[in-house]
DNA sequence: CCAATGATTAACTGATAGGTTAAATAAATA
DNA sequence: TATTTATTTAACCTATCAGTTAATCATTGG
């Protein structure tokens, strides 16, 4: 099973909704950091410090943009989401699920 | 999409490390609150606090156990590991995951 | 070189979360 | 009814977190 260490790094960052907004954004395409903050209007430094929270969990990495190395670029990182998911998988297995089946919410709920 | 809201109560739910501990034990099976306090060996209103956070949040649901109605039972909702699971499946759509593909963690990683 | 731009770090603040002990509530039992 | 058992609520304390402004670092372009 995953660490425990690691889901927690994963959930506590995705605890926040401003960080879960980032995380969607991205899920879009990769983005510099002044357009997240922007986006969010949020002061440049708080995105700073999410950003730094996503990027030390691993939930993204940050690559500095070609060009101008002014910029730096975040992208999603796989691992922590698939990890997550495993793990919610795991849970679910207490409803018997046949990993895949009742993806249909219309099932018995409980 | 679920709404933010469900999201934002379900993952700062998981964020904590006891109350993971109690999903995880959940799967299994489900348990008195006394149980569950012993378990994490928190003091019992710790743990009465972390329940009603879960209940109020809907993971998990309160059913007075049967014989000894001083007796609480705790037991998981599937709604909101759906819901997140979901979530994270949308955001992993990023890769271009068809959805059940690449379940095997030996695939590519960004 | 100097000014402007993109982003981070530093220092401070207010709100929130989780833990504890003590008191209260509720129900089974002697 | 009085006592014991199971659990919650109340009150309090400390630590952590997210946001802000001001200062710093790095890079680009005049």
């Amino acid at each position: 099973m995953t660490p425990a260490a690691d889901l927690d790094a994963t959930l506590s960052a995705l605890a926040d909704p401003t960080r879960r907004g980032v995380v969607e954004l991205l899920s879009t395409r990769p983005r510099r950091a002044g357009e997240l903050a922007a986006a969010f209007s949020v002061s440049p430094p708080a995105m700073s410090r999410h950003l730094r929270v996503l990027r030390t969990r691993g939930l993204v990495e940050e690559a500095r943009g070609g060009d101008d190395a002014r910029v730096r670029m975040y992208r999603l990182r796989r691992e922590p989401f698939d990890a997550l998911r495993q793990w919610i998988e795991e849970v679910e297995a207490f409803w018997g699920d046949p990993l895949g089946a009742s993806r249909d919410p219309a099932e018995r709920r409980r």
